[in-house]
DNA sequence: GCGCACAGTGTACGTCGTAAACATACAGAC
DNA sequence: GTCTGTATGTTTACGACGTACACTGTGCGC
């Protein structure tokens, strides 16, 4: 991983280890790689008529790391493995892209996809949503490298736009504001991404080859070390309340013969999420205080 | 983080990668592998009577490693820069973590520190928790290179038990089950994560001297590639829709003089959390079915 | 056909994590 | 005290990484 910013146009010394900088020119620098990042993302490549044809495109590129990524985890998409998956020597790749970060970018920005059409008749916006978050967290637990990313300012790409779209879309018929709607969206996003790390590290460790089984048993070991720990009293009871097993398909306790799955877990928040996004809806309809503690009220979008 | 060929001689030690391996045999190593990690992260070093005195201790090196990711970011964090933090060489750490893996486990813990004991009487358990999403979520904006990391496994330290035991006990008292705490746990939980990656890429920005005023200018160009595009119909509109300006305080477009700031957003959705799951435990009192789709009922717990 | 712009290569550097062999310092057995 | 074994930190080394720089080769516009 480790992603660094070091570059610089032309006096540059070597791999600069985003180290010592000079602070004002540092900014202006990593300005400047921020936006010329964001371009590779927006702009279709311009072929100039001289010289020989490049032997791939950009596309080509970025789905080889797609396909390293995917294949092993973020760690194994080297410059080396895109090149020699795409039968380059490494420098070739510099000829299309600045850096290795601009091409995880684009790479990750492609690997997103765009998100699913739903075909059929639109149903309730309740129902919209709660698919677009299944859809979202499905995209993530097929790609769990896709949340390993330490951006300092995510590349908001084309893909990353239309699933902010689709979302809006679910809700644009509601009479939220347009605040609101993207509020809501946020909460929405925030859940999903926030709450598949566990789903996302079991895939991670699929990734890898250790087994379901493997993975619970690892971490349900680190869990059960609270049990009779007097520093955790309440997570103790919790999980010997009943049976005290560890459910293979989840990492917090199974009891009582009916454990909870992650998915059900998953699928319990959302629902009071939904519930308390409903709520408000219906507060905004009827003009009465909404039970938060904040007021808010529709504001004419 | 690179990872390599593995050997394994007896028991101790080895960062076992996970790079090209047997299938079964490397399975084997990666369960072995997690085990010490955990073992690492809970057992106090043992120091054997004989040979010379350790100069620092574990406890060292990690303040260490802390220190040095606070000043930059987890790429900083490499082990020869913690040696000479402590005036040692690279090496010479591998007396104290078997791996770079097992050394950033502990620093992770560590770092999250336990979380803030909430002094003066118990008020509701909507203000309670309330205060423990906030107080997550501080934590994480103060150390933004907490939310870099690429577990297959996350660690679960003493301090990460810690949170969500602090968590359990603001709900201890609501009659919820043991099944249900868990899962509002893992609803609160995934919002606070999930929904903070804007501001702790904000704070990544900072922690390499970008400014706010910056770092919304960077993110808010992304946004506006959406404006007039055929595209992104909605969002478009969302960002026109009154000024259009950008917030500095806010990535998500500010409009009519009042923007929300990302603290203000995530207020808004903690709200709609916290009614949502107001609602449920009011539907569990009640014996009437809850306003989602599933049902749901309390089990004595 | 000529020349230049651009494609991809070869080599090199500095840094990374860490294996292996080593020197050193100290506790306990004599 | 001296001896001895073990635990400590150092030295050296390796292979992989990102990428700077100088190169070779190709093919369009002239």
């Amino acid at each position: 991983m480790t992603r660094k910013t070091g570059r610089k146009t032309q006096s540059s010394r070597t791999a600069a280890p985003a180290a010592q900088r000079k602070a004002a020119a540092s900014v202006e620098i990593a300005r400047e790689e921020l936006r010329q990042r964001s371009e590779l993302l927006w702009e279709a490549p311009v072929r100039p008529t001289r010289g020989p044809k490049p032997a791939v495109t950009r596309e080509d590129v970025v789905q080889a790391a797609i396909r390293i990524a995917d294949g092993k985890d973020l760690a194994a998409l080297t410059m080396h493995a895109v090149a020699k998956e795409l039968g380059f020597t490494a420098m070739a790749l510099y000829r299309y892209f600045p850096s290795k970060e601009a091409l995880i970018d684009a790479a990750v920005d492609a690997a997103m996809g765009k998100p699913p059409e739903r075909s059929g008749p639109r149903e309730g916006w309740r129902d919209e949503v709660r698919w677009w978050a299944h859809a979202k967290r499905t995209m993530l637990c097929a790609r769990p490298w896709l949340a390993e990313l330490p951006f300092v300012a995510a590349p908001h790409g084309p893909n990353w736009l239309a699933w902010h779209e689709s979302f809006l879309r679910t809700i644009a018929d509601t009479g939220l504001s347009p605040e609101d709607m993207m509020d809501v969206l946020s909460v929405i996003h925030g859940y999903v991404s926030g709450s598949s790390d566990t789903a996302i590290s079991l895939a991670r460790a699929q990734a890898r080859g250790i087994s379901v089984e493997q993975w619970a048993e690892a971490v349900g070991a680190d869990l059960c070390r609270a049990i009779n720990d007097p520093r955790y009293p309440i997570l103790s009871a919790i999980l010997t309340s009943d049976s005290g097993g560890i459910s293979a398909a989840s990492p917090l306790p199974a009891r009582q013969g009916k454990p909870r799955t992650m998915d059900e877990s998953f699928d319990f928040g959302l629902e009071r999420i939904l519930d308390g996004i409903e709520h408000y809806m219906d507060s905004l309809k009827v003009p009465r205080r909404p039970s938060g503690r904040k007021q808010r009220r529709k504001v004419a979008g």
